[in-house]
DNA sequence: CAATTAGAGACTTTACATATCTATAATAGC
DNA sequence: GCTATTATAGATATGTAAAGTCTCTAATTG
């Protein structure tokens, strides 16, 4: 159980673009060269932040992916929710015992994780 | 990012020797059947948690396992970490930034979760 | 000794993350 | 409109780890 390489690539990229105050595409070339990845991967990867409205893009010469006008509101969960899923964390085998007391320690304890990395967001990073 | 069913297999099991009272020891044949598992693949599982402390084995004829004399304190966390490792959720990329912005606020939130999980034993789940 | 049980190691299968390749679509600048 | 540049999509390949099987060995009971 781990965080995906993917999903580390996405946080480095956001935090980046954070740190960027303008506003100028950024390229995918770029990106990939920083963070030692093949570009045509970390596309696909941005391209879920795309899709979950956290980031822009823009086709064409001097192209690249700009933060969304709500960028200072994506929070941790956000990033990690748009490229590992939103499913539980435990996988429980049988059929819905709502009254299982493993299931219950096993959800509020993911619950709290994510509670903790809602409330931590990559503009809190950058303020300073 | 999921726990494996390897951990589920050993949560249920540890959950069902505690519910047995009993210190007669309860072969792998029969907790497999229980889980729907096939019986060697849950004795490798079972055989970490020996190796941890966590619960005794009785080889031969009427054999089986037993948890340990020190059961009562055992969590969440100690069953997880036997089973899935004890290395860090997170998988930072490059050597050791300290002060690395990321890396410590993955880190923080690991540790929430590690928190809640250590407090979870599975004998208070057993006591009602 | 015979039956039963756990443990160990090699091996296979499956699933998924990671990545590559190629073709297409959109845009900027000339 | 043409060309270069850039993102997107889909198919495909590779790597790795989880999940599971098979077989042999060791310990214990009676
Ligand atoms: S006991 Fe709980 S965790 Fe296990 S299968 Fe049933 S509902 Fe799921
Ligand atoms: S920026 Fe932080 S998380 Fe990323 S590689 Fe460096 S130390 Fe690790």
């Amino acid at each position: 159980m781990k965080y995906s390489k993917a999903t580390n690539y996405a946080l480095h990229t956001m935090l980046f673009l954070a740190k960027e105050a303008t506003n100028k595409p950024v390229g995918v070339q770029q990106l990939a060269e920083m963070q030692d990845v093949s570009p045509t991967y970390l596309s696909k990867i941005l391209t879920k932040l795309v899709k979950e409205g956290m980031i822009n893009s823009v086709s064409g010469a001097n192209g690249g992916y700009t933060l969304s006008r709500n960028w200072e509101d994506i929070s941790f969960l956000d990033i990690i929710h748009a490229i590992e899923g939103k499913s539980s964390l435990f996988d429980c085998c049988l059929y819905n015992d709502p009254k299982c007391v493993i299931k219950e320690v096993m959800l509020s304890a993911e619950e709290t994780l994510e509670n903790e990395l809602r409330n931590r967001k990559i503009s809190d990073l950058v303020k300073k």
